[in-house]
DNA sequence: AGTCTTATCGTCATCATGACGAAAAAGGGA
DNA sequence: TCCCTTTTTCGTCATGATGACGATAAGACT
């Protein structure tokens, strides 16, 4: 049943198949959660995995990914943040023959709950400490695109990426809370944050909150890298 | 003249070929150096590329791309380092059909000259700054391989990759000198690497220069990132 | 008005860093 | 042997960033 073949037609090239899949990030409830797809076909029917599907003819990797997280998410505006994140190819990580996954990620603010697209029988926001078994190697996948934003959050403004157009400190700060899993000292983050060039910009209004005093609003700045950068609490 | 087919079997997925190309980099005479071959056959004859080939068909991406860094370093002991960059596969990289590629970096210690083999014409360390036009996207490549070692020289302790295994502090602050291009203060530089633990551990010995005061030889310690990181100088 | 809650501003000790002085440890030459 | 040069290694000092935490500001609610 395999779907690839193993050879090329000529010469001795073994052939591949090349898929890209997403880890979809974003914080809800005050949680990390991941964007997964349950499948609707073999293999692995009925299992938890990661959206995706396999890259076309004429098509670069960057868009194929793009186009797979726009089908299903929506998502298309200049919101979010996609890089690549690795790939992998071990020979039996898929058993319909030799494919390899150019994994990516993208961090997306709260979005509406995702609609089924495509192969997938469903498709949910699952927080992290929730997510069980996932198909192929997807748990490696899902493991190393963490691992990852939680790095980059350290050195990088990324974590605009995951708060609307227009935020609060404090919902910033939630954002961290929620990626790295440690509380963080509101009067030295709010020091941090505002105190570094480019990471955040006043709007000049304010939004009152459901209790507490009313909040400035900020936009994300125009600084991708952060001098000095934040390091997460020691563990 | 499609060496590869521009589908599947019986489905319609796109069928690609994979390689692994490396981007290894190394410090002689006080300079970031790359290992180039040149390409014995067609496309790109006789041009400068990066050496790779193709994964085999029982063959992972890691297990490739080492021992395409065997072929043609010799290297395989514990020295050095090699970990995966990124993927590319733009429709039109590879004139021969679809091929993605999957960029490997490698740190290696100062080697012996390259001997060329496989389908390369030559091999030989090429200064940074004395590169010129590559075969594919591979100056792009080359790039994003050099920005990635300067950014990990910051935060990890992989600067000891470019050192033998027994080197001294002197030697290593070379190291950074050659990858970020910039001078370091010798004193302060020696504070840092002896004050973060786990960086280096002194061996014991101490080893003549050609002038001034004998310097302590130290080697790798365990850590693997630097708290707080090492920051380049601002430009 | 008083209270509660959250946002924002200050203070202070500590730590890491950049700039630079100075001592230590070798060899070479007068 | 005694400087002189060179390089390694140790100190000093001012400055900037950080963690811990007090204090004030600005709303809603009773």
């Amino acid at each position: 049943m395999a779907v690839v073949p193993e050879a090329g037609p000529a010469t001795g090239y073994p052939v591949f198949a090349v898929t890209a899949d997403l880890v979809v990030l974003t914080v809800r409830e005050g949680a990390l959660q991941v964007l997964l797809i349950r499948r609707g076909l073999e293999p692995y029917l009925g299992a938890w995995a990661l959206p995706g599907g396999f890259v076309r003819g004429a098509e670069d990797l960057d868009a194929a990914a793009r186009r797979e997280l726009v089908e299903e998410t929506g998502l298309t505006a200049p919101l979010g943040h996609l890089e690549q994140l690795a790939s992998y190819g071990a020979p039996g990580r898929d058993p319909r023959g030799r494919v390899v996954t150019v994994a990516y990620l993208a961090l997306v603010p709260d979005l509406p709950a995702p609609v089924a697209g495509g192969d997938a029988a469903g498709a949910d926001w699952v927080a992290l400490p929730a997510v069980g078994e996932l198909a192929f190697d997807h748990a490696r996948i899902l493991a190393d695109g963490v691992e990852r934003a939680r790095a980059k959050l350290e050195y990088t403004a990324l974590a605009t990426a995951f708060c609307p157009p227009e935020f609060t400190i404090t919902e910033l700060r939630e954002v961290y809370e929620a990626v790295w899993g440690a509380r963080l000292d509101p009067r030295n983050f709010h020091r941090k944050v505002t105190g570094t060039p480019g990471f955040v910009e006043p709007v000049g209004r304010s939004v009152a909150a459901e209790r507490g005093r009313p909040a400035q609003l900020f936009r994300r700045g125009a600084a991708q890298l952060l001098h000095p950068p934040m390091l997460r609490p020691a563990p």
